[in-house]
DNA sequence: CGCTATACTGACTGAGTGGTCATTCAAATG
DNA sequence: CATTTGAATGACCACTCAGTCAGTATAGCG
């Protein structure tokens, strides 16, 4: 079955509209984004939206869940050409930090989307949750591991992972909100250096 | 000027909306929640609503100012009362710990809101934004003090101040999840741990 | 060139919401 | 008991917005 041209005209179009909503989506939140206005930025009629995406949730789930993985590739991938515990840690902070730095849009909806997700009636799509179980549990892993080789101190791991990650979306945020005026590498050095000292390395 | 019987009327019924609108907004966040709907739960018109708070922006408003000041307020004292430095941070942690945890709905609308703050066209009050700061800034302070007096290695306390912050955060985050097996007096001794060996004492 | 298929449009619908206000009625007053 | 008062009410209004669909424009085809 070759690539039709309305295929490459149905991608097309779905990738300007998730674009447009990406956007106004990081703007405004999932609330307050409305559908006239996704299609006014994506240059198309609001009907249009309707033949690509079945609900502004759906496309809002799509806008979240290519980013997410995305970012999650990436920190793998920085993560698995470090060799040692601690050049894994610093690779992790790193990636996501420059990740975020590239994307603030994407930071503004994840982290909005982070906070709701502790509703009790969150209607809304786990994609978020999956990220951050998901990044979580790769750090996970790398601290269980270090801990067996006792590379470092005998710690909480899953607990310390998400210390770690939330350290660095500490700093995102005060980067984002011009707070820090540290350059990137001075900041991610800072928050490998207070996690990395806190889990206690030998 | 005595306090007539209509002024404590008036208490009561603001006193009972209040209390029923901070259930609905922790309940369904804010755009979600609806005001016949908290008059529902405060078990009065919908009319009456607006005798005592003149929008729902309002009622919002003050239902997050009263738990963010009492918030303040016992962290505050509760670090007065610690002698040392890392008593103080100890206490710090403790304290929001143990606010949040009596308070998991307060919880979740300062967590929801509080990464909503960062979008552009945030047009909700700062009342979340000023606890943060706050409460960053207590913590900052007795830092800057433990560095002077060389308690604590040098290093950047305001964002140490935030790290910790956030790493309490995230914690209260991990136990309304029930992710945490941990006790209360664990976690706060887990989450000291971390950050103050993060600090570097010596 | 005429015909057909269909991508696209945007006015429209209907559900839902914040906020209002004429009306009600219980309690205070004399 | 008659009268007044103003707190409480809830039907209502004006408005918003996700989602629909009858109609239009255009590209492709014979």
């Amino acid at each position: 079955m070759p690539r039709t041209k309305k295929d490459v005209v149905t991608e097309f179009r779905t990738a300007g509209i998730l674009e447009a909503a990406y956007r106004v989506f990081a703007e405004q939140g999932f609330e307050q984004a409305t559908m006239a206005e996704i299609a006014r930025v994506a240059d198309v009629a609001k009907g249009t939206l309707y033949l690509y995406y079945p609900s502004k949730q759906h496309m809002y789930s799509a806008a979240l869940r290519q980013s997410a993985a995305e970012l999650a590739a990436r920190t793998r991938a920085s993560m698995e050409s470090a060799a040692s515990v601690g050049d894994k840690v610093h690779a992790f902070i790193g990636a996501t930090l420059r990740y975020f730095e590239e994307h603030p849009d994407f930071f503004r909806i994840y982290d909005s989307e982070f906070g709701r997700a502790r509703c009790r009636h969150a209607q809304h799509p786990r994609q978020v949750d999956e990220l951050h179980i998901e990044q979580v549990k790769t750090l996970d892993q790398i601290l269980q591991q270090a801990v067996r080789r006792r590379a470092i101190r005998p710690i909480r791991t899953e607990e310390a992972a998400v210390a770690i990650f939330d350290i660095t979306r500490s700093i995102v945020k005060q980067r984002l909100l011009g707070a820090s005026r540290a350059s990137l590498d001075e900041d991610i050095a800072f928050a490998f250096d207070l996690t990395w000292k806190g889990i206690g390395h030998r």
